[in-house]
DNA sequence: TGTTATTCGTTATAGTATAACATATCAACT
DNA sequence: AGTTGATATGTTATACTATAACGAATAACA
């Protein structure tokens, strides 16, 4: 499985298709992809990195909004909650889902090196769900992540 | 493999057992379990929870201690880096590490009735391994975390 | 004992997140 | 169209988490 993040592509289709299936999937399930959730959803797919929610503030106030802190966290937790968006532990940051309309585990693949984060996602016999299988604790939410050198910034560190 | 924390034990000798093996491993690799690193571990190990910087600092204040933050983030900081605690990401918190001694990529099982914390830890062949693998990122640092019930908290749910 | 590296004390400040409440907008029904 | 209840936004204030910076004290070593 390769991630999705590190590899070359075409990323304004990629920027398209996204917001395109959140549209699809709101529109499906009667939610409100309102103008500033939106907004928030194009700052975060605008490049494969992880976004503070202040940086997104400051760029929501360069668009000419004024906005408060409150209106960031709660476009992320609408994006976050309803599966569009990660939140990023390890950077108290947040990142466009890379494979958004399937409920998934997320794995995130931080570079240290060029703050991007690829996305893959976890089978169901990982660590994780071995450890809960035998333990009896009900898992409801899984973090995994992972932070080294993108394939690119190898090269580059030779 | 049966996480370690929720488990019913002798909790009197799980935190000796910790202190012992950390005054080992110190006395060994010629690190410095100064009094307050050894204090902040003492009450990280009291309880199988994640404890939160702020917490550990009142509660050297109520030792008589005169403390200031840095003064606990800079005991976390050799906690963590040595392997004694993990930072729990989701917390922003800290729990002792329940298998000191060897290199590992901690699996922490998080409950979020009850806010203990089990440790596990994982295998070789995790879903990070393979995407890694496949990918050709290169991990320098894990981190899984599960939130969830524990098996106590299932029970008195039902 | 002098030298160097590490740790600690202290002040200030940066960065992240939420509580609380007023106002506005939307959606569904009468 | 007007009423109503639910959802979303505007706004102020504050809580929580973490680090920078620098000098003083202490430990390790020659
Ligand atoms: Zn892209
Ligand atoms: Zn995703
Ligand atoms: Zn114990
Ligand atoms: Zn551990």
């Amino acid at each position: 499985m390769v991630p999705i993040g590190f590899e070359r592509h075409d990323h304004a289709d990629c920027v398209e298709a996204a917001i395109a299936a959140a549209d699809a999937r709101c529109t499906e399930n009667g939610l409100r992809l309102t103008p500033i959730r939106r907004r928030v959803l194009e700052i975060l797919l605008s490049r494969h990195c992880a976004i503070g929610a202040y940086d997104i503030l400051d760029i929501l106030k360069s668009d000419g909004v004024k906005a408060q802190p409150p209106l960031v966290y709660r476009a992320l937790d609408f994006l976050t909650g309803h599966g569009f968006a990660h939140r990023v532990e390890r950077l108290n940051a947040f990142v466009a889902c890379a494979v958004p309309g399937q409920r998934h585990a997320p794995v995130l693949l931080i570079c240290r090196t060029c703050a991007r984060v690829a996305e893959t996602h976890a089978e169901d016999d990982t660590a994780l769900g071995r450890a809960t299988r035998d333990s009896g604790f009900v898992v409801e939410r899984a973090v995994m992540e992972a932070e080294g050198l993108c394939p690119t910034c190898q090269e580059n560190a030779t």
